[in-house]
RNA sequence: CGCGGGGUGGAGCAGUCUGGUAGCUCGUCGGGCUCAUAACCCGAAGGUCGUUGGUUCAAAUCCUUCCCCCGCAACCA
């Protein structure tokens, strides 16, 4: 038993505040639940949490979407953002808070903030120089721009721009900031991150960071300089402070609960979070965070989740159809906390299966039964104990332990591991008591009484060290063991043996985790789902989003090709390639078809390519657009024209 | 040489810091059991640890060459 003093200690944790764009995939719920197991753990350890979320509602992306919606930009998040809280309501999360930023009590406080610095001096007022790109309504830097100063995003022409901003003197805590990485091993983690930041960002030397726009207007003014907005990250940063009242009539939260513990992102947004948001509290004169975790990702057959590949993967249709335990235990325990991991519905219904039916839900299921079939659902008093029983008792507090210290590490999979342990040795100890041939014999009954209340102690600690995870599942177990005592349910209690009643009486429930048929599942994922089985990217895709204006099909120029040559790609099945006739040029384009075509089937073809796409390297060799083709059941054909058309002429 | 991560039985991973019999989960094969959700328990097969060279009595582990994959690069968790 533990017996640190937890009742006045607090823990702040935090989630990102997610982006309204869109509706949210797999990979939020993941950080959300993450933060949520670690905030059910410290509650259940004792100590007076504060667990926020929220969402980051400003910038230029959600004005635009709103207008293209034809609704205001407030409109189109209150819409979103009710399908965010709904979600975090349908995964169980238990956050004391949401802050949205455009909540009037943030808002006050980003513009307080914002006047603050400027008194102060870290925010000065100057000229932004950069690639400007009129369509887009965008700076970029140099490096990012496209061949022939083009825009990355859309490709077309940019103009070296001025506008007049604000900066915040990043550059002044350069040195605080390296010292704080290099001297507080704890304060970014995992440990890999520390090095990327250090070496890509701090080390070569920090610039002044733009905080204020004046090119879109969905945004937080600047009080004293109202054509400007503050910028979108030293906006969404601030949310972790004002939602505690930072700066308000009533600080007591912030008091109370400010500096956070633990600040939880994705690796991609742990820059933020470890130079610019400590920079801007010491510039406040605050207290920095003691941790900030950056996960990894999940990731869709090797490659990246994201809106624009179409493959998202959305929690709600999950949940729906395993229920949201079975969701929470597959993102906790099948990727390693901080490292990327793979989705597919095969994996998680393999989890399903074989972790949640097979062994923790058929464990429940045996014993209860049991005891019912036995004993008619409660043990007789007079017991014997036997000599497997230690095993069992001390393995259980060693479990205890272990999962202690990997959840202060933040290592949810690794306890779970520990966790499942207890599980398999529970139905190993059934297997070693053999209690059906125990109930045979009446002078057996009270050795098979033993073995079956140790059997429900042990199902009673699994039930406690699971419920930061998955609370609904731990709450059922105790429900069908018949424990009914609060106290029996608390967190240490699940270091001691010998917790519930003599005369305790279970309640047959149904399966809790029924088993899924795997093949007969994939197949219905599939059509509901199509990108987490394979990428089937845009198919599926035509509801109102996927439709285009002409003007921005007329961004994608088609043109026809001859095809002069096509070979075989060395070292690769995949790939062929091509030299093209385009008319007025000819350029080499390599294409993954080689599984489909032979080079000499489509020579002297003409072919449709994309001849305004970025080049790329595929296999040593530069790209110069892409060939066209069709995809049916996994077999491709090639775009072709009707009639022999040379190389070179647009297709419309 | 932009930075970082990775390449270990069929699949997914641990082990590498602090050299010393290569481990886990799943899958496959064989056996046991019948309380339970065709579940549970036991056993077996299967890897010269990406590549080259080196250090050492000894290398997955330390040094070195090369190859391959992935991510980041100022608004995707």
């Amino acid at each position: 038993m533990s017996t640190e003093n937890t009742s006045n200690k607090t823990f702040y944790i935090t989630t990102p505040i997610y982006y309204p764009s869109d509706k949210l995939h797999i990979g939020h719920a993941y950080t959300t639940v993450a933060a949520d197991a670690m905030a059910r753990y410290k509650r259940k350890k004792g100590y007076d949490v504060r667990f926020l979320t929220g969402s980051d509602e400003h910038g230029q992306k959600i004005e635009r979407k709103a207008m293209a919606a034809g609704v205001t930009p407030k409109q189109y998040v209150d819409e979103i953002v009710s399908n965010f809280k709904q979600l975090w309501k349908v995964l169980n999360i238990s956050n004391d808070d949401f802050i949205r930023t455009t909540d009037k009590r943030h808002e006050v406080v980003v513009q307080k903030i914002f006047e603050k610095l400027y008194e102060k001096g870290d925010i000065y007022k100057s000229k932004y120089e950069g690639w400007y790109c009129t369509s887009c309504e965008a700076f970029w830097t140099e490096i990012q721009l496209a061949d022939g100063n083009c825009c990355p995003d859309c490709g077309q022409k940019v103009e070296l721009t001025e506008e007049e901003s604000y900066f915040f003197r990043l550059s002044k805590y350069q040195d605080r900031l390296i010292a704080l990485l290099e001297n507080n091993h704890d304060f970014l983690l995992p440990q890999t991150r520390r090095n990327e930041m250090l070496n890509n960002f701090l080390r070569p030397g920090l610039e002044d960071l733009c905080v204020s726009r004046t090119s879109f207007t969905w945004g937080i003014p600047v009080t004293f300089d109202k054509k400007h907005i503050v910028y979108v990250w030293l906006d969404a940063l601030t949310n972790y402070i004002s939602a505690l009242g930072y700066l308000s009539d009533d600080d007591s939260l912030f008091k109370k609960y400010w500096p956070a513990d633990v600040h939880l992102v994705g690796k991609e947004i742990v820059r933020f979070h470890t130079i610019i948001w400590p920079a801007i509290l010491m510039a406040l004169d605050l207290p920095l965070p003691k941790k900030v975790y950056g996960h990894g990702w999940l990731l869709l057959d090797g490659g990246k989740m994201s809106k624009s590949k179409g493959n998202v993967v959305d929690p709600l249709v999950l949940v729906d159809k395993y229920g949201v335990d079975a969701i929470r235990y597959f993102l906790l325990r099948e990727v390693p906390f901080g490292s990327d991991g793979v989705f597919s519905n095969e994996a998680l219904i393999h989890r399903i299966n074989s972790d949640l039916a097979n062994d923790l839900g058929n464990l429940v299921s045996r014993t209860v039964s049991m005891i019912e079939k036995y004993f008619g659902g409660t043990l007789p008093e007079i017991r014997e104990e036997g000599e497997e029983d230690q095993r069992l008792i001390s393995l259980a507090a060693e479990t205890f332990a272990k999962t202690e210290e990997l959840m202060e590490s933040m290592q949810f999979n690794v306890a779970l591991v520990e966790i499942w342990k207890l599980v398999s040795a529970t139905n190993k100890y059934i297997d070693e008591t053999a209690p059906w041939v125990l109930a045979k014999s009446e002078e057996k009954k009270p050795r098979l009484a033993s073995v079956m209340y140790n059997l429900a102690e042990s199902i009673r600690i699994i039930a406690t060290l699971i419920s930061p995870f998955i609370p609904d599942t731990s709450e059922e177990i105790f429900r069908q063991l018949g424990v009914t005592d609060e106290n029996a349910k608390k967190w240490e209690s699940a270091s001691v043996w010998g917790v519930i009643p003599a005369d305790f009486r279970v309640c047959k429930g149904n399966p809790m985790f029924p088993r899924i048929d795997m093949e007969a599942e994939l197949k219905a994922l599939e059509t509901l789902n199509p990108a987490a089985s394979e990428k089937h990217g845009e198919e599926k895709k035509d509801d109102k989003e996927s439709v285009i204006k002409i003007d921005d099909f007329a961004k994608i120029k088609l043109k026809t090709a001859k095809v002069l040559e096509c070979e075989k790609v060395e070292g690769s099945d995949k790939l062929l390639k091509f030299l093209l006739d385009c008319g007025t040029e000819k350029r080499t384009i390599v294409s993954g078809i080689a599984k489909w075509y032979a080079p000499e089937d489509l020579l002297g073809k003409t072919v449709v390519i994309v001849a305004n796409l970025k080049p790329a390297k595929i296999k040593g060799i530069l790209s110069e657009g892409m060939i066209l083709s069709a995809e049916k059941d996994g077999k491709l054909s090639v775009v072709s024209t009707l009639s022999d058309i040379p190389g070179g002429f647009d297709v419309c």
